[in-house]
DNA sequence: CTGTTAGCGCCTTCAT
DNA sequence: ATGAAGGCGCTAACAG
């Protein structure tokens, strides 16, 4: 059967109180003898310790939970995986819970709060609204969120710079390869790190003294589905941008299926820009110019805010942290570089 | 603060044990208007069970680990997926451990049972080894393993049918499109999985009267990279062959991009064959011809049978279960119709 | 139907 | 440096 403290007391002629310092304390609260002697049959008596029973006594429970939207793709994955690694260096178990058909976000949340099953929560979210901020305000352990919600200043928030992403390749578009006729496929309206690549969208443009066209910009749902609806109505438009901008790489996948459908040749006819660089693009031919973003590092900066947090719980006066990740681009061939000097001119190459 | 069973008991006037049968026995062993009176005090006290002190007094946790290989790709995430959506439905949390850089699957799976953190564990593997063997059997609890591994009677397994799998699309390359030219890149030699899949490949073409080539059977590592290695092997080799057969769909992709690199087209040039119809496929031009496995259907079966077994856990009548799933063929473009009625008549089309 | 009483296995003051 | 004793919050006999 299991060992517990009270056996290998027993048989070291101590009480649990010391097995329980032997085993756990890091100090030498024990003399060095006794200790060796408690360590050595507790091997005999293969010990191990009830995670439960402790986490009762310490009233800490030594679990993360992460908290994600319905999982699905490469993205979810790398954050996982991160997010999983920076845990276990640090002693933490990692519990997941994804929405899906049988359960929302809030659900998930709630499961984790209500039972003190977790110290802390790692969340994503797609967008705040009214009912998670109660369940979030209402509980007291620490969370980090990983959207680009600028707003919520009393969480810590570790994200990729969605805004500067999508300025920079956008810049890039522009100023490297003469561009002017960019369209968006923006992610969905409330969806927060969207948002931000919308607006780094638009700045772009602005400050390259381009009109926006709001008939170019068209909102998608970040899926592959979502991109090919959106690329067909961008491709069917009187007059055609010469770049779509996808917000995720998943549309970015969406508009490959639709430009070949219709005959558009990747980069002549149209070209594509995505953002994330999953996997799945660099299997994309012409291979996706995109916007790079360290996903599993997001997951593992997050961990460690949230560890550190964990850390020092009583010491209120750490201010919450919004650490903002920062993109690269992708170069690929999906995008023409365009000739013409004089930016006014049309039609296409 | 918290409220605990205590303060309900106190302010409704019963003890404790009253309170927590209400709460939690489904049985009427409650007058019904006792029951009410604590339901709505718990209410009012924002009652959350502390699932750790249940867990501890009734020995079990609720939880189900589920350890995996590292983490990559979308195989996984529909995996997670699976057994995520089934365990929740049956009230059990998820704790997932994947092996990475800092930790491999035997120190994933001791600190599940260790700490009886979980009631059962749900593994997947890539080879049994004695290590792992000896930690298998030093625990009692439930375990489900994911794996082709018929050698192992004592174990619940539910994985795919990759013999049949990788018989059927090989027999449909030879019947249906006149193919004799298929060669194999395999998965890693001690790979459960790998060794079915390549059995059925040979069996197929045993069967139809082909003889095998060792030449033709390369071994991969199951990643892009490796296909990448093991395509130009094959396509070095002064005798080719029309077909390629990766053992999954991410050596499959790796045979693109060196048919690409190479000059080779596909199918015309080289055609290719992969195994478990990731998204990644979908996404390869010309489409990939694959065998479907419905992944997280693995996760989800795999998960009702643990479950099964742990609502019934003192009866050890029941025989473990060795459940396969099989598999479909998606058809995609990959692979040329050969056209030679005479299967000997050497050269390209 | 309900209360009493013991734990579950460990940690943690408080004495010694 | 160590022991005794109480408690973490809940469940599960056993009585009544």
């Amino acid at each position: 059967m299991k060992a517990n403290i009270y056996d290998i007391a027993n048989k070291a002629g101590v009480s649990t109180a010391t097995v329980s310092r032997a085993l756990g304390d890091k100090q030498n609260s024990v003399k060095p003898e006794t200790r060796e002697k408690i360590l050595k049959i507790s091997e005999e008596l293969e010990y191990r310790p009830n995670s439960l029973a402790k986490n009762l006594a310490k009233k800490t429970t030594s679990a993360i939970g992460l908290v994600l939207p319905e999982i699905q793709g490469d993205f979810y994955n790398q954050i996982i995986k991160g997010v999983d690694e920076i845990a276990f260096s640090g002693g933490y178990h990692l519990i997941v819970a994804s929405s899906h058909s049988k359960r929302n976000i809030v659900e998930s949340l709630l499961g984790f709060m209500h039972e003190s099953l977790v110290d802390g929560v790692i969340l994503m979210i797609p967008s705040m609204n009214n009912q998670l901020e109660e369940v979030l305000s209402n509980y007291k352990i620490p969370i980090v969120i990983m959207n680009d919600i600028q707003a919520y200043k009393k969480y810590d928030i570790v994200c990729i710079d969605n805004y500067q992403g999508a300025y920079s390749i956008i810049e890039y578009l522009i100023k490297s390869l003469n561009h002017t006729k960019i369209a968006m496929i923006a992610g969905p309206a409330g969806n927060h790190d969207s948002q931000m690549r919308k607006k780094g969208y638009i700045s772009a443009l602005k400050n390259a003294g381009i009109k926006i066209r709001k008939d170019w910009i068209i909102e998608g749902d970040f899926t592959t589905k979502g991109g090919e609806l959106a690329c067909s109505r961008i491709l069917s438009l009187k007059e055609k941008p010469d770049v779509i901008f996808a917000a995720n790489d998943n549309m970015a996948a969406g508009c490959y299926n639709v430009a070949e459908s219709l005959g558009f040749n990747i980069p002549n006819d149209i070209s594509i820009v995505g953002f994330d660089n999953i996997e799945l693009g660099s299997y994309l031919r012409p291979k996706l110019t995109t916007v790079h973003v360290p996903v599993s590092e997001i997951g593992k900066i997050s961990t460690k805010v949230l560890i550190n947090r964990l850390h020092n719980k009583d010491d209120n006066s750490v201010e919450p942290q919004n650490i903002k990740i920062s993109t690269g681009i992708i170069i690929g061939d999906s995008v023409t570089k365009n000739n013409y000097l004089d930016h006014n001119i049309r039609g296409k190459k």
